[in-house]
DNA sequence: CGAAATTTTGATCACGTTCAACTTCAGTGG
DNA sequence: CCACTGAAGTTGAACGTGATCAAAATTTCG
């Protein structure tokens, strides 16, 4: 019964939240570092499915980090067209560009029900202050989200239906991965297609055609909202895909090295 | 004779560097922290036009503040087409997110000559430690670019071409206008047709008769590589155009009221 | 001035949207 | 248990937008 299985190995990771797991790979946090973070968080919360969690246009202070469950920030336009411009997966944060804007630019819906950890945007910018490391830590995840976005930007300016859909599955899987929540060559992705056409600008139509045709070509098995990949390699060629791997953030110069810098 | 009204202008404004003109949208600089800054810059150096400043797939471990000039980030696919993901503009910085990552995820051209101040990634990042609030400026610009970013998804995903191309001239005037690059109406734009065209994922004869459009519609007026705007209300009306401004970086909780915080 | 780059215009065609019908499946109440 | 409902996935046919290719006009620059 691979489903129990896969169960198993998703609850051992649990403990670890999804958060201060992606942050380790880029900084060093130590206990003291943990704690204070776990601190900073006011509360922990369940959304259900299909709430809005931010919505555009109007103010938003909180800084949420997803510990569970998947969402999207998107924008919807006057002709009544949607944009997905993110999906959320566990690790990422909700409210980040929102709460750094007067107003928020873009709504965030749960895809899923959701668990996240709530914490003030105020608290969590005071806490920069005593402890630039975190400030930077914010600036490395910015930074990392701004090159997510940069090759949504490829994907929908040059690249070909299939192409983007090979590298939206490629990209998920990966950030799915480095959270834990992810096999090597498989994962849950509990979306629908009309999500994923609007994150990837196609078409329903369109994009189960190229879903259809990944199928055929035996680059991957699609049953009940879990992708398994069966021929990654040529899915990555496909998709151009290359990950990038974020550098880690340099430790403080110490004390004495400073008149020598 | 508007021309040199413009240049004398534009030569008052000068004596900042763009870079710091900027920050002080959302943070406090004192002059002891404009003088840090200027201390980090290791030099200032000239780009010709066409130059490559950064490599896709190679190491960069600089941030150069665009003081003059404009270049463009890219990246060529197997095919051969270009999709560039942001147009650079004085006070942006060359090597965000390039010098953040072990390898550059994309390349960076002079579109024309060029006026950079180069800085080493790692003195910078070390006087963040001595300063947060440099290192909460960099988390800010960063998500100032990511929320571009996001923007121009919305535009390639779901907008119409007019649509994207009026976005477009919206967002770099604005962009120039808060480093005070523009006038009110109009500004420089020394681009060709391709870097557009390959910036909103068009070709070049669609982006001509789109901008040919504008023209015929009396929303702008263009001549010898400058755009007047001559009714930006329905320009703005058609990109759909919503200026969102970039909170202040709040100010550290002062000594004593670290106690009732 | 000549050469190269850029802008503009036109004709054709393919790709992906649109619209519609139909299937499948999960949940719900009779 | 099955009929009913609504959401999601699948398939097909027709249409239109924007790409492609080609050539001319114009500007820029060596």
């Amino acid at each position: 019964m691979p489903g129990s299985d896969r169960k198993i190995a998703k609850l051992s990771r649990r403990w670890e939240s999804p958060f201060t797991a992606r942050l380790k790979h880029f900084v060093d946090l130590t206990p003291d570092d943990v704690e204070t973070l776990r601190s900073l968080i006011e509360y922990e919360a369940r959304v259900e499915r299909r709430r809005d969690l931010v919505v555009d246009g109007y103010p938003y202070s909180k800084l949420c980090f997803v510990k569970d469950g998947m969402a999207a920030r998107y924008k919807v336009l006057r002709n009544g067209k949607r944009q997905i411009v993110d999906v959320l997966v566990p690790g990422d944060i909700v409210g980040l560009p929102g709460s750094f804007l007067d107003r928020a630019p873009f709504s965030v819906i749960a895809l899923t029900d959701m668990k996240i950890e709530v914490c003030a945007h105020d608290a969590f910018i005071a806490a920069c202050y005593r402890r630039p490391k975190f400030a930077l830590a914010l600036s490395w995840l910015a930074v990392q989200h701004a090159t997510l976005y940069a090759e949504r930007i490829v994907d929908l300016g040059r690249r070909t239906p299939i192409e983007r859909l090979a590298h939206f599955l490629l990209e998920i899987h990966a950030r799915l991965r480095m959270v834990g929540r992810a096999e090597p060559a498989a994962f849950d992705l509990p979306i629908s297609q009309e999500v994923m056409s609007d994150t990837l600008g196609l078409s329903v139509p369109h994009l189960n055609r190229m879903l259809t045709r990944l199928r055929n070509e035996r680059m991957l098995v699609v049953s009940e909202r879990r992708v398994q990949f069966t021929d990654i390699r040529a899915l990555e060629v496909v998709a151009h895909f290359q990950s990038a791997t974020l550098a880690r953030i340099p430790a403080p110069i110490q004390r004495g090295q400073e008149l020598i810098a």
